[in-house]
DNA sequence: AAATGACGCAACCGCCTGTAG
DNA sequence: TCTACAGGCGGTTGCGTCATT
């Protein structure tokens, strides 16, 4: 037996969302959460791929996403993770709250690859150029080092040097020293360590609502309405039909309430 | 004003990992 | 222990936009 393919792709769509496409979505995960990605499009009447809508509602519908440019103070904690981590762009991106895996990835490789090259820094081992010898190809890059020449360089001293391989298990950034707005005076939120660190959702996760934006497109959409919900992410959404949406974490239906004839 | 090239970002592809049966 | 599957991740591509000529 074969393995079976992630979605059936025939007759799906592919390419760029449209408003209505991302309404659909949107309306659907606001509503039920997503319980299983491969049954959100056929269920919220969508012609795609489970997994592109995972995607779409992570890099862009999400409303917990920063849009705009990294600050610079973003850009510099960038810098120096990616001089512990390398490439693992989620790693990076759950230290930064509101910013996903696929902006950090996109802003590394066209703006701070350029930035550091500039300055005479080799983007992938972060020494200076004149000291990078030539690699052979099947090589990994050299272990970066103690302090990166970004910060030989700058002068900085941000970077939390990981003497312990397995960074996953230990934070590399304190919750306390993530960049995160203070929150407002008309917010009552409150987050909890442990949503801040939570490790299963790439920057979501390290968000707080309550500094959250929803991205352009909801307010182009329409979409106000269902923002309209007070101060219920915090506590986790009970939305029609009895489900929860745990904006820090993941949106999952209440098992008490969930309507499991719907979603079958 | 039109043509061309460079750039940036959204989205796709394919592989990897964790998990349930 | 093995297999099948869903979800997640990182690399890459394609297209729209902007700048330059």
């Amino acid at each position: 037996m074969g393995r079976q393919p992630c979605c059936d792709k025939v007759g799906l769509k592919k390419g760029p969302w449209t408003a209505e496409e991302d309404q659909k979505l949107v309306g659907f995960l606001l509503t039920h959460g997503h319980y299983c990605w491969r049954v959100v499009p056929k269920l919220a009447g969508l012609l795609r791929c489970g997994k592109s809508c995972r995607l779409r509602w992570t890099n862009y519908l999400r409303p917990d996403l920063k849009r705009g440019l990294l600050s610079d103070e973003e850009q510099q904690l960038v810098i120096d993770l990616h001089a512990q981590l390398g490439n693992r762009w989620s790693k990076i991106a759950a230290q930064l709250p509101g910013r996903t895996d696929n902006e950090i990835k996109n802003h590394w490789n066209t703006h701070i690859k350029k930035k550091l090259r500039k300055m005479g820094i080799d983007p992938v081992t972060h020494r200076p150029l004149d000291q990078v010898p030539p690699r052979p190809a099947q090589q990994p890059p050299p272990p970066p080092p103690t302090t990166t020449a970004w910060q030989q360089q700058d002068g900085a001293e941000h970077c939390q040097q990981v003497e312990d391989e397995d960074v996953k298990a230990v934070p590399l950034i304190q919750p306390h020293e993530v960049t995160a707005p203070p929150p407002t005076a008309s917010s009552n939120c409150s987050v909890s360590p442990a949503s801040v660190v939570s490790p299963s959702c790439s920057s979501s996760a390290a968000s707080g609502l309550e500094a959250a934006e929803w991205p352009e497109p909801m307010y182009l959409l329409g979409m106000d309405g269902i923002m309209d919900v007070g101060s219920g992410w915090d506590a986790g959404f009970v939305v029609p039909g009895g489900l929860s949406v745990d904006p820090f974490d993941h949106y999952y239906p209440d098992p008490a309430g969930f309507d499991q004839e719907a979603w079958l």
